[in-house]
DNA sequence: AATTCGAGAACGAACGTTCGCCTTTTTTGT
DNA sequence: ACAAAAAAGGCGAACGTTCGTTCTCGAATT
């Protein structure tokens, strides 16, 4: 199937694609019952999976919520690139916001999953360090847009970067 | 123990003693680690007690969420009953929420088990009947607090007992 | 003597996880 | 190009542990 057959790692893009497909039944299921209530057989059962398979993709149960933070790092990461890079500070910040809500929208249990996650996260301390870098990238990235901002001088000089990012995080 | 020989329940006081003191370390354990995480030998431990003890003041797990509410339910009454009874509509709702407040404030973790047994209930119907049970008691509470109110002249005539105290209600 | 109370072992079920084995796919040697 | 070898993928039974709960039996109380 591999098209390059100098391609040192073949068929690695199927093997994403079932791991997407696995946290976005555990959205489904997590959201819906809960994450210590649900049991990985009801997981697997959700995914027509053996145990054994789903464990070739994730190696525990706390791996899977490690991989929906980081799905959802990814989700912002593309979201911003895929951005009109004309749209100036608040514009950028706007969209943002736009394809985040629409996204909330479109998939509901994508909220609960982040309350059950959070909950998680004041008992699990690796949860916690999860929860903890994944908002210090947001808080990077919005940063980062303050400091392109300021260099366009769409923004009050002297304006502390990541100050400003954590106010406008603080605000939700 | 019992003062009074012609007393059919004797001992029935420290029974319900024990039940309250077995109630308020759950608050305690089960707001630390929430309740899905904390096994019966745990709060076992923390009370020094045996399952085999534990179980001869309630049947199972659920029925501690159960009493929970139930205590709260006491709580409430008692503090009504102990009210001077000349505040009028306002003044009495006042109290009973600087009274309410306080207790939050002095035990910490009743907030949290509230919101642990309203996540339970998301799922639990039967925790989601006795929650919505509990609502319709404050509500018919309130209702004959704002029942009361009309009939001194307190407030204008004509206004709905339920849908008033629904309303003070939905505003938290 | 009868009842209540408590301790702690034991129960079956379910948990997260691992294991062995089989099938399918990919790589390799010729 | 093709068979052989190797790797990957998947299934489902089984592991050890912990869960909520029950049982048994001895100690204390009435």
């Amino acid at each position: 199937m591999t098209m390059n057959p100098s391609d040192p790692t073949p068929a690695r893009l199927p093997l994403e694609e079932r791991r997407r497909r696995i946290l976005e039944t555990a959205v489904q299921v997590y959201s819906q019952h809960g994450f210590h209530q649900t049991g990985m057989r009801q997981l697997c059962a959700a995914l027509g999976m053996s145990p054994g398979a789903l464990y070739r993709y994730f190696p525990g149960k706390e791996a899977i919520i490690a991989g929906l933070v980081e799905m959802d790092r990814d989700m912002i990461q593309h979201n911003l690139r895929g951005l009109p890079p004309d749209l100036g500070f608040v514009g950028t910040l706007h969209h943002m916001m736009d394809v985040t809500m629409g996204e909330l929208q479109a998939n509901e249990g994508l909220l609960a999953i982040w309350s059950e996650i959070s909950s998680e996260a004041t008992r699990n301390p690796a949860v916690a360090a999860l929860l903890s870098t994944h908002y210090q990238f947001i808080e990077s990235l919005i940063a980062g847009l303050v400091d392109a901002g300021l260099k366009r001088g769409e923004l009050r000089p002297g304006l502390d970067p990541v100050a400003t990012a954590r106010f406008i995080m603080a605000s939700h």
